[in-house]
Parts: C-alpha cells; structure tokens; sequence
DNA sequence: GTAGTTTATATCGTGAACGATATATGTTAA
DNA sequence: TTAACATATATCGTTCACGATATAAACTAC
C-alpha cells in the first residue's frame, strides 16, 4: 500500500461506476417485466419524447457513439419496438420510428417504474426528491468530461 | 411526451450511467499506455493495496459477482500480471496473487495517472479536491442499493 | 460415513460499450 | 464533371457485466 491515490476510498470514478451499475441493477426486474434493457428503455424514453429520431440525433442524446446505438436499435427492431427507414432525401439517414407496441410500452412502463424506484429510493437516507444537488454535480462533471473529449480530439 | 417522469433530464440514472462511462473513457488514454482497462485496473489498485487475495474478496470490494471477476483476472493471468493458485488447505479457493511485472505497473501508473486526472479534472469548476460531498451522496445512494438488493434476494 | 447442503469458483450465453474500419451517400472545389 | 473530402450509419473484434447453471470441495446431520 505504497500510494494513498491508489485506495479504492479515494476513486471517485470507482463510486461513479458502482452507483451507476447498482442503480441500474435497481431497475432491472421492472425492465425485465417490461421485456427491455436498460439502455433499450433510455432509447424509448427519447423516442416516447420526440418520435422519428436519427440515429446520430438518439447517440448525441444519449452521449453513446453510433456503433453502439445502431446494433441496440437493430435488437429493438427484431423485437417490434421500433422500425428504421431510410431518409427519402438523404438516403444515409436511417429514421427511427415508435411501433404501436413501443407506443402502448410507455403506459405500461409508466405503471411500473416511477412507483417502482420511488420505493427503492425511498430507503435512502437522501430523501427522494433530493436528487437535485447531485444531479447538478453530475451535469458539471458531465459536462467537463465532454469538454475534455472535444479537447482530446484536436 | 406525456410522462414527465421519463425526461432524460430528469433521470439521476441516465446521469450516474453517463458520468461512470464518460469519466472512465478520461482515464482510458493512460490506461492504454500502462496496457490494461479500467476494470483491471479496479482489480491492480485492490491488489496493490493487498496482495494474496480471493477471487471472492476482490469481487466484494469491488460489488462486483464472481463471473465478471474470475475472466477478468483470467486475462490479467494472461498478461503476466497476476497469477492464480489452488489454496493449499482450502482448494476450491484461487489465490490471486501480482506478478513481478504487476508491481512494476504500480509505479508506472503512479507517474501517470494521478497528475493525469487532476489536470482533466481542474477544467472541472467543481474544484479539484472537492469531490468529497459527491463522494459522501454516491456513498449514501451505493449503501442504499446494496441494502435494496439483499432485500431483494428474500 | 454418507446424503444433503453450502461455499468458491468457473462456464456459457446475451447484450452492451467502444476503438478501428468499412460502406454508401452527400458536398465541395478545382 | 470528377476527384477529394465529409457525413451517416454499419460491421468487426475485444472486453465487460451479469443471469443461469455447472463443478468441485467443504460442511452438517443423521
């Protein structure tokens, strides 16, 4: 134990990645009702609030890069979830629609979840609508982070 | 977009998922160069702190199951940086043990990345050293699910 | 001691993430 | 116009996560 940067205490990316995989295991048994993943649920939740969305417009959204949103767009639409047409005037685009069942899946997800991880949340000592300090705190790191990536690039 | 509950913005989830994934790609370019990943990593910074470890010890301090961890330290195995041996009195247990090779890497790993985080992260306007309440809320909401899923198992 | 149970680890299958690269379509400039 | 470049999406290979299940060794009760 030579350096105190390397203890596991002191990693805040550590608590970011167990709080994000422990949350989202939070959700897996209403999501596993629902017939979705995770990251399958956060594409519904773009499509539910904006339908006919580009692949590249869902990625940006979602802060993901097109080679891992197309083969889950590809998942959802063997499973009835979605439809992908190309773009009549340009035809690179792929335009990802809402079926009717991703359509209805947004009454049923909205009967589940909400209650669902209120529940959950409610154990925490942080009290449930508190989340707003942290949130903030995210979206500044969040935002650093991209910032940093653009940097990168050049 | 009938269901303000289903708002990106409003989803502590989508936030933790994202900060986890984009803070981890910050550390990747260092990681590279020292030739592991961030979970290995994870698994260096365990074993440097104590070496000789369970396969099950690494997987709890890192709330991780034991078949993400045992191909992972498979790979590391691999790699030269770790070894695996039947324990002696007890034979179902590996000993996971560091390489000379892993050691070294601790050094390596010292020079880069410590001083390379801090330099991503002081663009960050929350401050370098003032992580420790986004530290104190992620531990809140970790212990929080933790107590969530051993519920959950009844 | 042996049958049943628990514990430690491993294997398998699926779905993300993501770097690298490919393909196809559009745009721009000589 | 056509060659160079840019953009939108897709494919490929590797590594994680993790549920389900398997295997082997240890423990417990009778």
């Amino acid at each position: 134990m030579a350096h105190k940067e390397f203890l596991l205490d002191n990693q805040i990316c550590f608590r970011l990645y167990t709080a994000s995989r422990l949350i989202t295991q939070a959700y897996t048994p209403m999501l596993t009702e629902l017939g979705i993943t995770y990251p399958q649920y956060l594409v519904m939740m773009v499509l539910w609030e904006k339908d006919r969305m580009l692949v590249n417009d869902i990625a940006h959204l979602l802060m993901l890069e097109t080679n891992t949103v197309t083969p889950l767009l590809q998942r959802m639409e063997r499973q009835g979830l979605v439809t992908r047409k190309k773009g009549e005037e340009d035809k690179r685009q792929q335009i990802v629609s809402l079926t009717d069942k991703g359509r209805e899946l947004e009454e049923r997800a909205y009967a589940l979840i909400p209650s669902g991880m209120a529940e959950r949340l409610s154990a925490c000592p942080m009290g449930l609508g508190d989340y707003r300090h942290l949130a903030e705190e995210l979206d500044t790191l969040i935002d650093s982070m991209r910032k940093e990536k653009r940097q990168a690039r050049r």
